[in-house]
DNA sequence: AGTACAAAGGCAATCGATTACACAAACATA
DNA sequence: TATGTTTGTGTAATCGATTGCCTTTGTACT
């Protein structure tokens, strides 16, 4: 009553062994039906329920997922969480969530953290590239651990990975931008050491170049991703000697933030200034000046980790199996990028 | 190497028995400085990780909160979890999210995974008020699990609450509206069976009964909480005979999408209509006309919801202890109901 | 009657770590 | 020398469920 009934409890209560009753829930052929009714019955009247914990310790499988990502709170990586619990759900698998707050030495112990708890995989999204989580990101694959990153990935040996188009879909941004008649783009970056980064810096000059428009030093700037960055980088952008007439940035907050620095300044967007974000934060469509972004399909990047995990987990064969997705993902232009009529 | 290390691995490799090993890794002052320091030297050597699931079954005790939501991706819940978690850290808790989708069906399957899963603890917020799902809270109770709803809670006996103080802050709104000149209020409300939702309309009406304003049934409407929603009803309240002339909404989301509609009908804002909406949305502050709205500080709510958990956990004595915490919480007066001048 | 085989279920080991209890050796005290 | 008292380890049970390998009983067939 006030406590747990194992099968021991049922076992006594029926003067069976435990093994019978173990055998009769799990619909063992060789339990008679009468006897596998007897124990059902009793098992529901003393409201048993299964011990996870043992059956994970016996069998090596705790049916739980551990997933690390920077933070929770951002529209990106909850999305990206709702999309694997939906998954993982139908699966009976559990979610276990660790943030790292961009922060290397959490980040490890959350590895740790993970691989004690005895996870049966790991969905990640990187924030991180020192040497020491790498040799942790190699312990875990050598643990036979399943390993996926998403979004924010690494290039490592045998880990799976889902990611958006980040190169092509920011040089068919900075296409557009050309597109739209800007000349002198600029663009705020993450962190480059991450590939996710990279890519969209590399998309981003080579649409310059492809246009026979100069690649400049100057117009590219590391911001964090919030508003006050986005505004001091419009600041700096607008001090220049030859300032920009468009930016495109890899983060909506940043985006936004600089807007509005653009506006205090009297500049007027579309007509003088475009804006492109990336993200598809809630937000950029709500605003009067809505925000041309890129809509990175969080919940199906999570869903589409997921499944890769559950592949991977079911695969009992020793030959690995890398697989690298990538998400095609859409433009979508908003007012902030719109000098010719469209919307 | 290639798998686990266990404690009966270091015991062998070390001719010792896998307790002394235990000890050792324990610092049990029983066994002696130079066995324990062997011990852990050939841990690291050997990359030994302790089993948490065999530590768990044997001491009852999981190290893992349950969390349930009604979904993930929304700021208010995403941000009360990263307030769970950073709180939950330090203490070696982990966290295993649910959503319930505001299913019940599904609301009392993931009770019962959680239950299995031997969670030390739940901490929700309920979807819903049937009497089965209160039957299974009842189990959850009686299993001696400390169990703490979160925002939308539901009277049970002895069972903690962190809340926000609904009724005086929607009354407050409600108040402030008046102050603006607003003589016939209208009230978006959720699902009324939900206290949360109860309480903030009981606000709302008694402010307007204190102020000799006549409360009128046809101002007040249960909606979903999304733009559409909203834009229905304010379409809805434009066709009554008596129009209103401001919006509380208990939704950030529903107030957005009435003002759209009231805007699309040529309406002025907060000229001729004022609105309030609710949770502080981040994109209400970003609007062109921001949103005036009240902060339900979901970070703080997170943390406290966790640590009153960890006192409860904390208390082995049978006496249990019922706290029902309640924030006290701000109404931002922004543009939308901003009359007098004042930002 | 004797052999063969199937059906139903019990015994005991297992997963990995902890811990009450027992016990040996070393040392101190009377 | 006989008798405590530490100090340091080992033995085995425990947490709860599963499962390989018997054992028992019953039935069928020759």
């Amino acid at each position: 009553m006030s406590g747990k009934a194992t099968i021991y409890d049922i076992a006594k209560e029926l003067n069976i062994s435990a093994a019978t009753v173990s055998r009769a829930l799990n619909n063992n052929p060789k339990i008679s039906k009468s006897t596998c009714k007897l124990v059902i019955e009793t098992a529901a009247k003393m409201n048993y329920k299964q011990n996870k914990l043992a059956l994970a310790l016996r069998s090596g499988k705790s049916n739980n997922i551990g997933v690390i990502v920077p933070r929770i709170d951002s529209n990106f990586f909850a999305s990206v969480i709702r999309g694997i619990e939906e998954e993982l759900y139908p699966h009976q698998y559990n979610v276990i969530i660790c943030q790292t707050h961009e922060d290397e030495k959490r980040e490890i112990e959350n590895i740790n953290t993970l691989l004690n708890a005895q996870v049966d995989g790991i969905l990640m999204s990187v924030s991180n590239v020192s040497s020491e989580n790498e040799r942790m990101l190699k312990r875990v694959i050598d643990k036979n651990v399943p390993l996926i990153f998403f979004d924010r990935k690494k290039d490592l040996d045998g880990v799976s990975s889902v990611t958006i188009n980040d190169y092509e879909v920011a040089y068919s941004a900075t296409q557009h931008l050309i597109g739209e008649g800007c000349t002198k783009i600029a663009h705020l970056s993450g962190d480059k050491t991450l590939e996710i980064f990279q890519n969209r810096f590399n998309g981003y000059k080579q649409a310059l170049l492809d246009n026979d428009l100069e690649f400049n030093e100057d117009y590219v700037y590391q911001t964090k991703s919030n508003l006050e960055a986005g505004g001091l980088a419009a600041k700096k952008f607008l001090n220049l000697s030859n300032p920009p007439d468009a930016i495109f940035s890899s983060s909506d907050f940043a985006a936004l933030g600089a807007i509005q620095e653009l506006q205090a300044q009297g500049i007027n967007i579309p007509e003088d200034f475009c804006v492109v974000g990336f993200g598809n934060e809630p937000f950029t469509k709500f605003l009067e000046l809505s925000i041309s972004t890129i809509d990175q399909c969080p919940k199906e990047m999570g869903k589409i980790a997921a499944s890769v995990l559950l592949e991977q987990m079911k695969n009992t064969s020793s030959i690995k199996i890398q697989k690298k997705v990538v998400l095609t993902t859409e433009l979508l232009i908003r007012k902030s990028s719109s000098r010719n009529k469209r919307n």
